[in-house]
RNA sequence: GGAGAGGUGCCAGAGUUGGCCGAAUGGGCUUGAUUCGAAAUCAAGUGAACUCUCACGAGUUCCGAGGGUUCGAAUCCCUCCCUCUCCGCCA
C-alpha cells in the first residue's frame, strides 16, 4: 500500500510515476472520496466527542443525585445521527481502502521505464554459454531417456501441470535444495525457517497477493486458507504486526517450501516440462531491514542467488526489469535468467525485489529506531535463491553429454552420496 | 473430537453490582537526584493507529476479533478466533 499521505499531498506525482508501470489511477474519483472522507471523519468524530462528553455529564449527574431526564432528553437523537454517520464514514473509507489497497507500488527513479519483458535492461553476464559438440537435448527429453521423470503419471494422480520424479533426479532436486539452504544459512547468515504452507488471507493481504490476484491462488475450501504461491508470504509476515527491536534488525530469514500457483491466464504457455507447474519447490531469501538500507540489501541479496548459480557454474545474466514489467507490490526487480541450451536464451530463475515499505505499511511491520521516537515501517527485500524445479531443468541441460547421462556438479555430489554421473537406470 | 479455564499496556497482574478506566499495583525501561563510580534509594516520565492544525495543540479509535444492548461497555448479551489443562485420537 501507498502512503495515504502521499496520494493526498502529490496525486498528480503519484500518477504519473504509476502511468510508468501501466496503471491508470482514477485522479478525479480518489480526489473526490478523500474530499468526503475528510468532511465525514471530521463531523463524525465532533459527534463522538460531544456523546463522550453528554454521557460523563450524565454520570456526574447521577452520581450526585441530580435529575437526569433534561440531559438524557437533549441526547435522545444523537445515537441514530452518530450511526448514520458512522455508516456513512464507513462506506466511503472501505471504498477507498479498496482503491488504496489495488495500486501498485511505485518503481524507484533508477528502474528503467518500459512496456514489458523487451524493455528490461541487463545489468551484468556471468559465465560463458559452452559450446556443445552434439545437438543439446531440453529437460523433457534428458529425462525421459533417463526414466526419472514422468509427467504423464503425474497427470493421471493429479492433472496437468504436474510431474513427478524419480531416483537420481529426485535426489537431484533435493540436492540442490540442501546445497542452497546450507549455503544461505552458512555463508549469507540467514536463520533457517520452516513455516505452514497454508495461510489466511491477512498474510496474503500483507504481501500484496489479495485481493487483487486471487485467481493465481489454490483456495481451500471454505476454512480460509490458501495454498502458498511462495515462501515470501509466510516468512515476510512473521513480522506482521510486530514492532522490531534496533537491536534485532536486520532479520534474514530463508526457508524451503513448495509453492503453489494455479497458473489461471497461462493456459498453452510454457506448457512443456518442468518451467511452469502448479507445485514447485523454491528456496526462499526475506529480509526486514531498515529504510535506509534496502537498496544495498537488494543488492546485496540478489548476490546471495548468483552466488548459487555461480557454485554451480550455471552461466547467466541479471536483468533490471522495467516499470512495466514489474510486480504489483515491487519498487525495484532484478530477475536472473540462466542460460538454457537447449532454448538457446536465458530463462528467469529468481526474481529479487525491494518492496520498500509497501508489503509494511499493509502489514504494520515496524521497528524502533535506536533513539528512541515513533515505530517506523520496515522495508522488505526478497528473492528466490532459487526456483529449485528451473535449477535442476538447468542442470540438466547444462550439464549433459553426448550420450544422454548426465554429469553432477561438483558441488552437489557430496549431496548426492558421492554420485558423479546420472545415466539411465 | 469431548470437558474445563482463560485472552487487559514491554512483562506480571488488578479491574466483572456498567460512568470518576487508556486502565490500579509491581517489575522493566528512560531521565534526573544521590555516589569517585556502581548497587541500593528517591523523583519524574514511559502504548499504538488515525484525524484536524503552518505550528502550539486538540480530538477520535483500540482492553483477542466482529456484532448487539445502553445516554454511556474492559465490564452485560451473541458469534467467531486463539491459548492453557485434562481425556480421546493420531504422525
Amino acid at each position: 500500500m501507498l502512503d495515504p499521505k502521499l496520494i493526498r499531498t502529490e496525486l498528480d506525482v503519484v500518477a504519473k510515476k504509476l502511468a510508468n508501470r501501466g496503471f491508470t489511477l482514477d485522479v478525479e474519483k480518489l480526489a473526490t472520496l478523500e474530499e468526503q472522507r475528510k468532511e465525514l471523519q471530521v463531523r463524525t468524530q465532533d459527534l463522538q466527542r460531544l456523546r463522550n462528553n453528554s454521557a460523563k455529564a450524565i454520570g456526574k449527574a447521577k452520581a450526585s443525585g441530580e435529575d437526569t431526564a433534561p440531559l438524557l432528553a437533549a441526547v435522545a437523537d444523537m445515537g441514530d445521527k452518530l450511526n448514520a454517520g458512522e455508516a456513512e464514514l464507513r462506506e466511503v473509507q472501505q471504498e477507498l481502502d479498496s482503491i488504496l489497497m489495488g495500486i501498485p507500488n511505485l518503481p524507484h527513479d533508477s528502474v528503467p521505464i518500459g512496456i514489458d519483458e523487451n524493455d528490461n535492461q541487463e545489468i551484468r553476464r556471468w559465465g560463458e554459454p559452452q559450446d556443445f559438440a552434439f545437438e543439446p537435448r531440453d529437460h523433457v527429453e534428458l529425462g525421459e531417456k533417463l526414466t526419472g521423470m514422468d509427467f504423464e503419471t503425474a497427470a493421471k494422480i493429479a492433472g496437468s501441470r504436474f510431474s513427478m520424479l524419480s531416483g537420481s533426479l529426485a535426489r537431484m532436486q533435493r540436492a540442490l535444495i540442501q546445497f542452497m539452504l546450507d549455503t544461505h544459512i552458512n555463508e549469507h547468515g540467514y536463520t533457517e525457517t520452516y513455516v505452514p504452507y497454508l495461510v489466511n488471507a491477512d498474510s496474503l493481504r500483507g504481501t500484496g497477493q489479495l485481493p487483487k490476484f486471487a485467481e493465481d491462488l489454490f483456495q481451500m475450501g471454505d476454512d480460509g486458507y490458501y495454498l502458498i504461491p511462495t515462501a515470501e508470504v509466510p516468512l515476510t509476515n512473521i513480522v506482521r504486526d510486530v514492532i522490531i527491536d534496533d537491536s534485532d534488525m536486520p532479520r534474514k530469514f530463508t526457508a524451503h517450501t513448495p509453492c503453489f500457483r494455479s497458473e489461471a491466464g497461462a493456459y498453452g504457455k510454457d506448457t512443456r516440462g518442468l518451467i511452469r507447474q502448479h507445485q514447485f519447490e523454491k528456496v526462499e531469501l526475506v529480509q526486514i531491514v531498515r529504510p535506509e538500507d534496502s537498496y544495498d540489501v537488494l543488492e546485496t541479496l540478489t548476490g546471495h542467488a548468483e552466488k548459487i548459480l555461480q557454485a554451480l557454474n550455471l552461466p547467466y545474466r541479471v536483468m533490471s526489469l522495467c516499470s512495466g514489467d514489474m510486480g504489483f507490490s515491487s519498487a525495484k526487480t532484478y530477475d536472473l535468467e540462466v542460460w538454457l541450451p537447449a532454448q538457446n536464451t536465458y530463462r528467469e530463475i529468481s526474481s529479487c525485489s525491494n518492496f520498500e515499505d509497501f508489503q509494511a505499511r499493509r502489514m504494520l511491520a515496524r521497528y524502533r529506531s535506536a533513539n528512541g521516537g515513533k515505530p517506523m515501517l520496515v522495508h522488505t527485500v526478497n528473492g528466490s535463491g532459487l526456483a529449485v524445479g528451473r535449477a535442476l531443468v538447468a542442470v540438466m541441460e547444462n550439464y549433459q553429454n553426448a550420450d544422454g547421462s548426465i554429469t553432477v556438479p561438483e558441488v552437489l555430489q557430496a549431496y548426492m552420496g558421492g554420485i558423479e554421473i546420472i545415466s539411465a537406470e
